[in-house]
RNA sequence: GGCGACAUAGCCAAGUGGUAAGGCGUGGGUCUGCAACACCCUGAUCACCAGUUCAAAUCUGGUUGUCGCCUCCA
């Protein structure tokens, strides 16, 4: 498998430190809101190159943490008037629920910040015995120019920097050694959550919680470190350099990153109205299709949302069910057990397109080009497959196709919740009414069911339906 | 000011040296009582200019345009 490496900025074959296994970081939420549909790309992209590499046979150890404390927590904490844990642990729940609606699989370990201070207290005493950070009034910085890679992976030199950067007077600035250094340690104002250190009651920095969260749950070095690109600088260029000093040696070997997700051409922000949390489209749409949406571009390409695109996505996705739902007929009116003679070189069906399929992530996660092979596949489904064709044709196609599906993270059967005894008596009453080519009365009822948001499809096998 | 990305059909989107995947949409057809599903057919010379090469969407230089990071941010 071959991934783009932020870090040497060229793709690059995946070698992990030990072999069979992947040892995973991705940066998660600062839980101080519903999700929005930007921090689900994230989520989705890496959940699906995670779920190719254990289809792969990998043991994937995934860690993703909660930032659970900071600025933006402690803000709404004091509107509502309640403790901030209220509102970490609340988001923390909604979180997870859009997750299992994106068919995100939980990580491994999802640790939260609050609960990792000790391992943080431990790495900043280390960083300050070894001179790379310092203290001054209970705040702890790190000092950047003692680590000699700092820049390496946003490309950045310090001295660069200094010239673009705008006069920032935050209080406490002052007491820096230098503008790029940047805070490890906290002391804690009126009214914030707070622990004690050895500088100072107060709280860390955002930059450690990861360095020291990855190092727990995964080691000193790992094999890959992701998240969204605008990470790069300057959290995961901190996170280097906190690790690196503190450890001695490599913080991690890949780094990927994802491209944003625009909204009709721009950034989303709350000021331009164009905020979408994920529990937004959920109102709106099944969230596979939201998934189904995000893995049709590349994942470092910017990818634009809108309604148009979602319905272009729901269409798309519907298409590939619908072939699964033609084979699970043809399964079930199979004429014959094993393949027929005349399947002979059916034997191996989809083999070529699953290999199309596996080609495509292998290249850095192509999911665009492993949907077109999905695409590819469902066509040659519908033309080859009928309800005459063997069980163990129809089974074979099914298992291929539920093969790359389950690595995109598309479930296919979902639903199909029991109808409702009045729509399934409808359907009958409508049967009968067609039966005696009463077509205005089967129109009208059709009309009713319609209402009730169930699509009907008359088939030569009977009648199919699905919610809309 | 510094760093970087991108520009492919109506829309979305693969392809990074050998004469353009796939999806949505549109139009036509087959099937069907009709509709839906499905199938068949239907569409671009790849922002522009110059260059390298037998050969470029794909490499080089330039132009124009869009966007991101440099500050909390997926």
């Amino acid at each position: 498998m071959r991934i783009y490496n932020t870090l040497t900025a060229r793709k690059e074959e995946l070698v992990p430190i030990e072999e069979g296994k992947i040892k995973m970081y991705v940066c998660g939420p600062t839980v101080y809101n519903l999700i929005h549909i930007g921090n689900a790309r994230p989520m989705i992209v890496f959940d699906t190159f995670r779920r190719y590499m254990e289809y792969k046979g990998y043991d994937v150890t995934y860690v993703s943490n909660f930032t659970d404390v900071d600025d933006k927590i402690i803000n709404k904490a004091m509107e509502e008037g309640v403790d901030s844990s209220v509102i970490s642990e609340r988001y923390i729940e909604e979180c997870k629920k859009d997750m299992a609606g994106m068919n995100v699989k939980p990580a491994t370990y999802a640790p939260k910040a609050t609960e990792e201070i000790g391992g943080m207290l431990e790495m900043i005493q280390t960083l300050i015995d070894k001179g790379f950070a310092y203290e001054s009034n209970g705040t702890v910085y790190f000092r950047t120019r003692k680590f000699q890679g700092y820049g390496k992976l946003s490309k950045k030199n310090l001295d660069d920097m200094q010239s673009g950067h705008r006069e920032i007077k935050v209080t406490g600035e002052e007491e820096k050694e230098d503008p790029a250094d940047f805070v490890l340690w906290k002391p804690k104002k009126e009214g914030e959550p707070s622990w004690q250190s050895p500088w100072s009651d107060g709280r860390p920095g955002w930059h450690i919680e990861c360095s020291v969260m990855s190092k727990k749950y995964l080691g000193n070095t790992i094999d890959i470190h992701a998240g969204g690109e605008d990470l790069i600088f300057p959290h995961h260029e901190n996170e280097i350099a906190q690790s690196e000093a503190a450890n001695g040696c490599i913080f991690s070997n890949y780094w990927m990153h994802n491209a944003f997700l625009n909204i009709n051409g721009s950034k989303m922000s709350k000021s331009l109205g164009n905020f979408f949390t994920v529990r937004d489209i959920a109102a709106k749409y099944d969230l596979q299709v939201l998934r189904f949406f995000m893995l049709s571009a590349h994942y470092r390409s910017p990818l634009n949302f809108s309604d148009e695109l979602m319905e272009a996505a729901k269409a798309g996705l519907e298409r590939i069910i619908n072939a699964k739902k033609k084979l699970d007929y043809a399964e079930q009116h199979a004429e014959g057990r094993s393949f027929f003679f005349d399947e002979g070189e059916d034997q191996d069906f989809g083999a070529d397109y699953l290999a199309k399929f596996e080609a495509a992530m292998e290249d850095d996660c192509n999911t665009a080009d492993a949907i077109a092979a999905v695409f590819e596949y469902v066509r040659a489904i519908n033309s080859t497959i009928t309800d005459t064709s063997s069980t163990a044709l129809a089974e074979l196609a099914e298992k291929r196709l539920v093969t790359m599906c389950d690595i995109l993270g598309i479930i296919l059967d979902k639903e199909e919740e029991a109808l409702d005894a009045e729509i399934e008596q409808l359907i009958a009453q409508r049967q009968e009414a067609r039966k005696a080519k009463d077509f205005a009365l089967a129109d009208k009822i059709r009309d009713k069911i319609t209402a009730m948001g169930i699509v009907l499809e008359d088939t030569r096998e009977g009648v199919k339906w699905h919610r809309k």
